[in-house]
RNA sequence: GCCCUUGUAGCUCAGCGGUAGAGCACUUCCAUGGUAAGGAAGGGGUCAUCGGUUCAAAUCCGAUCAAGGGCUCCA
């Protein structure tokens, strides 16, 4: 088994990185229970218990860990919490913390510790009890407040002095929705005041950069009440979005891959052959008409599979490639919209590739390449997760067995690192999946690539194999980008913004000192846009600093100032959004430097100016790990 | 869907019981100014929507819609 630890630079803005990050260390540790950061915040949580149990003396008590920027602690309580609250609350942990109470550690028998919760009337913790092997349980007890806790703690109290209360939330009793909603407080602890004033000027920072943010402030998209959970593209952003459409289709082009599209509206009879109706009907918008019920398409895969069966097919044209971006629409709860990156319409960089097994390994390794350049193209660093065969797996187990090999030896062969989650592939194959970290640190999983033993039995697809039998084909289907929209936001996060020249909606802006400028202003502009650039000029009566300062703001790449100098000379003074003032050039050497970077995709942006920072690692498992650890 | 928070001009926000304000943006005028904000004047809001309390509601209450943070689910 790979793993990733010895990664460098997964990027992350939570986390000092000079003089020991608090969090890798953490990350680095993730079997050291010992770590003092995570006893600050586990303690800092059971601080934060007490005080709630003085301020709501029925409060019953859940679990209360320290997680990768923090910690919780969920509470049933008799009324609501808001962040009002916060103020007391803190004021109570504070005197907790200055009264320097030890953390005193004692081994009960389950029969004790049951006596106990059961006369305090704690249904949770008892039902934790039950699900604990050992006979004996581990309890702590700070002050008044005695906790149900695998530990371990600081000494006392008084280590815990930096701490913050930052969102309350509600959260299922063990997260699952049929069980009791439970009210979430959220906070983070450090060693350092300095920490702690860092990591919130991080999460400032990184408020700021922001898609939604960015998404207006920049004229590239907005939302509207008129359709919740839809991006509007503005003119600039549409740009860049068909840019990066351009880019997954000349790609697609390269690899030999077909395109095809097809309507977004279908009988709903579609979506019953292919078990999505089943499985999937929830999150599909249908209604009435003409006597027939009808939906819009969640994906692609249905009439894909169409396609293929829309004649005889050869093994000669396997592996056939198939792409599609078609319009997607999902019924998502409302609670669950998020700007671009959760959404009810998307676009998909979607394909399904037709192969027998054969043709497996070779095919992945053609695809870890395409995402490998893909990520690369914008500096994204990535982590793999290979998922194997679940319990309730459909197919022949040899195929499955076979075809994870397969998988198996393309990540090997091509020399990448990989976690594998067993079982937890779907019940129609394994797959691979590829997670980005954006730039506030949250994990997006973009691009897929699945295997599918069972959609092509379901629409009853075959091709006549080489000794004239009709075999049944695998599918894989893949994304690289995933969702467009998604893609996007999370480039724009990444970037700041900053998009590389070749994507930026306007990609030259000429500006001018007074008026007289005007003419050869434009014969500049002009002889531009003959290349294929995107270049506007400026000739509003403003000052040059202003004009300057509007540009950059808008983040265009390249800002010509033009006054008598420049007219007199036939040159351009040139300042670029990275590099800052670069003196004059010749119009036409700039546009053949343009021209150049556009063509080769160049990034030329300053990743490292967006105010990102290394960390050493820092994954998910190990998160849901120290979850699981605190109880 | 559930919990908490929020919803005032294009943007950022103030006002929090006596029927709307600022900065930026926009329009016009003056200024023609060399690398991140020149000056002046002006236009623009049924204060998310619907209902209630009140002599009086942007302000208090309720419902709805939407957004944000979570839970859940996923691309």
């Amino acid at each position: 088994m790979h793993t990733l630890r010895d990664r460098p630079g997964i990027r992350s803005i939570f986390g000092p990185t000079a003089s020991g990050c608090a969090m890798a260390e953490v990350a680095s540790n993730p079997d050291d229970s010992k770590d003092q950061l995570y006893r600050i915040r586990h303690s800092t949580a059971h601080i934060l218990a007490t005080a709630i149990q003085q301020m709501f003396p029925d409060a019953r008590f859940a679990i209360g860990p320290p997680i990768e920027d923090g910690f919780y602690y969920d509470f049933e309580l008799p009324r609501p919490i808001s962040p009002e609250d916060f103020d007391e609350i803190e004021g109570r942990m504070r005197g907790i913390v200055n009264r320097d109470h030890d953390f005193v550690h004692e081994t009960w028998s389950k029969e004790k510790a049951r006596e106990y919760f059961d006369e305090r009337d704690e249904p949770y913790k008892l039902e934790l009890i039950e699900g604990i092997e050992d006979d004996e349980v581990s309890i702590y007890t700070c002050g008044d407040f005695t906790d149900l806790c695998a530990g371990p703690h600081v000494e006392s109290t008084g280590a815990c002095q930096h701490f913050k209360l930052r969102k309350v939330a509600g959260a299922y009793w063990r997260g699952d929705e049929n069980n009791p909603m439970l009210q979430r407080i959220y906070g983070t602890a450090f060693e350092t005041e300095d920490e702690l004033e860092q990591f919130l000027f991080m999460v400032e920072e990184a408020k700021k950069r922001d898609h939604r943010k960015l998404g207006v402030d920049l004229d590239l998209f907005r939302f509207d009440d008129r359709s919740p959970g839809s991006v509007f593209w503005m003119p600039r952003g549409w740009t860049a979005y068909r840019e990066l459409k351009g880019y997954f289709r000349e790609l697609e082009e390269d690899n030999g891959y077909e395109e095809i599209h097809n309507p977004m509206l279908y009988d709903k009879e579609l979506f019953e052959q292919s078990g999505h109706a089943e499985h999937y009907g929830e999150n599909m918008f249908t209604f009435e008409a003409h006597d027939r019920e009808w939906c819009l398409k969640p994906m692609n895969c249905p009439d894909t599979m169409v396609y293929f069966g829309t004649k005889k097919r050869s093994y000669r044209e396997l592996p056939l490639r198939v792409a599609e971006f078609g319009d997607l629409h999902r019924n998502e709860l409302p609670g669950t919209l998020s700007g671009a990156t959760r959404v009810r319409h998307f676009v998909q960089d979607d394909a399904h590739i037709f192969l027998d097994e054969s043709h497996l390994e070779d095919e992945i390794g053609l695809l870890l390449d395409m995402v490998d350049r893909t990520f690369k193209l914008f500096d994204l660093r990535y982590d793999i997760e290979l998922s194997t065969r679940p319990d309730d797996f459909m197919g022949d187990e040899q195929l499955w067995d076979e075809a994870e090999d397969s998988l198996k030896a393309a990540l090997e062969s091509n020399n990448k690192d990989f976690e594998i989650h067993e079982g937890d592939g779907a019940f129609y194959g394994p797959k691979i999946d590829f997670q980005v970290r954006d730039s506030l640190g949250r994990s997006w999983q973009c691009a897929t690539i699945q295997l599918d033993f069972q959609l092509p039995r379901r629409f009853d697809l075959t091709y006549t194999a080489e000794d004239n039998t009709e075999q049944t084909p695998i599918v894989i289907h893949r994304a690289i980008a995933g969702s467009m929209e998604r893609f996007f936001a999370i480039l724009v996060e990444h970037l700041s913004g900053a998009l590389p020249t070749w994507m930026a909606p306007e990609q030259v802006r000429i500006m001018t000192i007074t008026d007289e400028e005007h003419d050869y202003a434009y014969d500049v502009a002009e002889m531009l846009q003959e290349a294929d650039i995107r270049a506007e000029v400026d000739i509003r009566s403003e000052k040059i600093g202003y004009k300057i300062r509007e540009a950059e703001t808008m983040k265009v790449p390249y800002m010509l100032v033009i006054g008598g100098d420049e007219v007199e000379d036939g040159t351009v003074s040139v300042r670029s959004y990275t590099e800052g003032r670069r003196g004059t050039m010749e119009p036409e050497e700039l546009r053949d430097e343009i021209v150049k970077k556009i063509e080769t995709r160049a990034l030329d942006v300053d990743v490292e100016r967006s105010g990102l920072t290394d960390i050493a690692e820092s994954h998910d498992g190990e998160g849901t790990e120290m979850e699981e650890r605190g109880y």
